[in-house]
DNA sequence: AAATCGGAATAGACCGGTCGGTCTAATGAA
DNA sequence: TTCATTAGACCGACCGGTCTATTCCGATTT
């Protein structure tokens, strides 16, 4: 069995100066351009890197799309890893801490969204390895908060009778929505709103719906 | 009012026949590619018509997408018309409706999602008239469903402190977040889920996440 | 230490193909 | 006739990707 070099984000190598400045630079071009409007020239010239290098970095455009994502999800792990784990505040305050620390890395970024997503919508129709590991993603960030929900459902925070992967599954869903909402609007007013509804709705609650009151 | 019943993308004009064959197959198209990798080539291959055709009846290619757009909006109208305005029916299940007919509508177009949806994250980082544009789509979509939610909230279906403009633009946005995992699954379940939890949490109350059984 | 070697990395000219868009001419209906 | 529409050859620009050449740098040899 050969070895695979495609797709590997971990640290066995080095990884060269080169190669992580065009990944940083491909994630901030993949977030506001996606994956068809973003060219390799640019992404040469915004980074003055000789197109030799990239190549010998990357086999294709696709390929390096797919490693720019997995630093992504690298950092995705890293915040639930800094945020869920935290077993001194309750499981459902850790949740919420982890999409309000998101969200104000969606306005750091000048309200690009979530780069999971806009690959998604954008390549799900065209290519099955895109959608099948954009949909492993979702699938894997939702299984993290799925075990805080459930740490949550087992002290009573949530009712007994949840299925804590749907509503992991659906936290993920709205957020994704509500991201893209605040990505064409330019604030994070949706994204807000949703994290409100959706804290007070699985709580067991009142006062749903009951955000800023009518102008 | 004239009789055109496709769509009133223009003012009154007739709509020639090849410009609707080629908004019926560039909505297909712009569904399952996005815009930057739907080639004009083959749309016109796809439809058997000539480059000058379609360069007679659009001014260029953003002006094709935007009208397809159009023509998409008109059809979302026509189906926010015939759910919402049954005066014989709480305005609730008028509301699920809608997204029910939009759900069935997804599946039988192969779950490619929705076209606002998708192409919002596609060219909202890159075009100012696409973002503009597709934000007020969203707008007049959670508009037409907040007046519905003000009947349900003057029947006292719904909280009386609810604002119900919030909980529509809610509404809209959770939809578009689980449309692209179904469309990223190829399969209904995150549509079903969240029109659920929805409901169960906007007419205040029990059941929530008490979604299908875990297997 | 100096010389040498070899693969990793850089460098950029170059390529075929395709893109969106233009141009001129033929055609059709009023 | 007149003008909207169809028809498709054609264009320059740019795309992702290949190719050859060079440079860099640590390991090996002497």
């Amino acid at each position: 069995m050969t070895k695979d070099a495609t797709t590997k984000t971990d640290a066995d190598s080095p990884m060269h100066a080169t190669k992580q400045r065009l990944i940083g630079a491909g994630l901030q071009m993949l977030l506001k351009h996606g994956y068809n409007d973003m060219g390799i020239q640019a992404l040469l010239a915004a980074t003055g890197t000789p197109k030799g290098s990239f190549y010998h970095h990357f086999r294709d455009k696709e390929d390096f799309a797919l490693q720019v994502l997995d630093s992504y999800m690298a950092a995705v792990h890293d915040g639930l890893d800094a945020c869920l784990q935290d077993a001194s505040r309750p499981p459902l305050a850790r949740v919420r801490d982890f999409f309000e620390t998101t969200q104000r890395s969606y306005r750091e970024e000048g309200y690009m969204g979530c780069l999971i997503g806009g690959l998604g919508q954008e390549l799900s129709g065209i290519s099955e390895v895109f959608r099948a590991k954009i949909a492993e993603c979702f699938s894997a960030i939702a299984g993290r908060i799925a075990g805080c929900l459930e740490e949550a459902r087992q002290r009573g925070d949530i009712p007994a009778g949840c299925n804590v992967r749907e509503l992991a599954d659906l936290l993920v869903d709205c957020w994704e929505g509500a991201a893209l909402r605040s990505r064409l609007e330019r604030k994070p007013d949706a994204l807000n709103t949703m994290l409100d509804f959706y804290m007070g709705a699985v709580a067991g609650g009142g006062g749903v719906g009951q955000g800023t009151a009518p102008a």
